[in-house]
DNA sequence: ACCGCGATGTATCGCCGCGATACATTAGGT
DNA sequence: ACCTAATGTATCGCGGCGATACATCGCGGT
């Protein structure tokens, strides 16, 4: 998840830490944060793993100042060969995990690094799946509507018109992905 | 977060973790799931901390066969004297923790219960912070505007629209709960 | 009469993200 | 010279999630 974005991100050009932070609340806008806490042990494993690499952006340490504290430099953080081969990976995959709520976003951040085919079945999976909650909520609602106080009421129906209006949305970018690639 | 849930639910009649997880979704709707993973921990925890008890639902142990497999009954949960007063302590608080994303949703749905001064607060709170929330993304969005992709920016939008949807609920609410709440 | 299947039911495991926190460095203002 | 805000790296414990494992029960089909 995470490592998505990430590889995404560094896709562009290499960067450090605080800077990937700033570009993940700038790309995925209000819908997503990713705190610090989740950032350097994601970072830790992809190290592990090979996707990326860092550059010490190394402690300039002044001739004469002894270098008693660690003195610490920037980390810049890069892709290698593996990690792009793992965000391709990524972006082909279009599987349930590509639609569920936390997910899509982040998939849908790096569309335009995506193949048209697989945008389209994301977006067609990310709508039936909203689709699917939208029923279940319905008729749920429908038949428990008189058990329930105004609030909670108030809620499922907030909820039931969020959910109709991301369906809304999809159906509109998927109209828009079939008329600019026509397919098969 | 998932105690509270449990409190409110158990306020109303006893349940056994089934029936519990059946209620959050029916009453929290399409917006919050909880799975097992967290609610049976989140039981234990309860338990551990004197908020509710267990009825064994126990076993019928018919006469003749011998009790090899342990035979598992109901386990139902029912509040305490002492998760009465957990209860209303929770709904009492309104502060920060109260309008963050996913908790501000779960105190809604016990609004019923919660004192009107302290749901007006809860509600004029989670709107500043998607006042705030939608300020910071707005001007991010009018800084970077000509960097992004056609689908970051649309992503952009497309969240900055369903905060202003949520603002306008939000204020809705604030407005119906003064006219029968004049208060001071 | 038997089987299987879906709903009911309890529970755990490892992963991942979050908020809080700590601490260091640098730029700019007064 | 001093203070603050922004930049920067990092960790810790907690709580939620999805997957998984099992067991029981009622029901319809053969």
């Amino acid at each position: 998840m995470l490592e998505l974005a990430v590889l995404g991100l560094l896709h562009e050009s290499p960067l450090h830490g605080y800077e990937l932070r700033q570009r993940l609340k700038a790309t995925l806008g209000s819908f997503r944060a990713f705190s610090y806490g989740s950032l350097y042990p994601t970072l830790g494993r992809m190290k592990d793993a090979g996707h990326i690499a860092v550059d010490e952006g190394d402690a300039q340490v002044v001739a004469g100042a002894p270098a008693l504290t660690g003195r610490r430099g920037k980390v810049v953080y890069k892709l290698t060969a593996d990690g792009k081969e793992r965000f391709a990976e990524l972006l082909a995959e279009a599987g349930p995990s590509s639609w569920e709520d936390e997910t899509f976003g982040v998939h849908f951040a790096f569309f335009s690094k995506t193949d048209p085919e697989v945008r389209v079945r994301i977006l067609e999976g990310r709508r039936s799946r909203l689709e699917e909650r939208r029923e279940g909520a319905r008729t749920g609602l429908a038949r428990t509507r008189e058990r329930l106080d105004s609030y909670t009421l108030q809620l499922q129906e907030h909820g039931l018109e969020s959910v109709d209006r991301e369906v809304r949305w999809l159906t509109e970018l998927i109209e828009t992905e079939r008329k600019n690639h026509p397919s098969r």
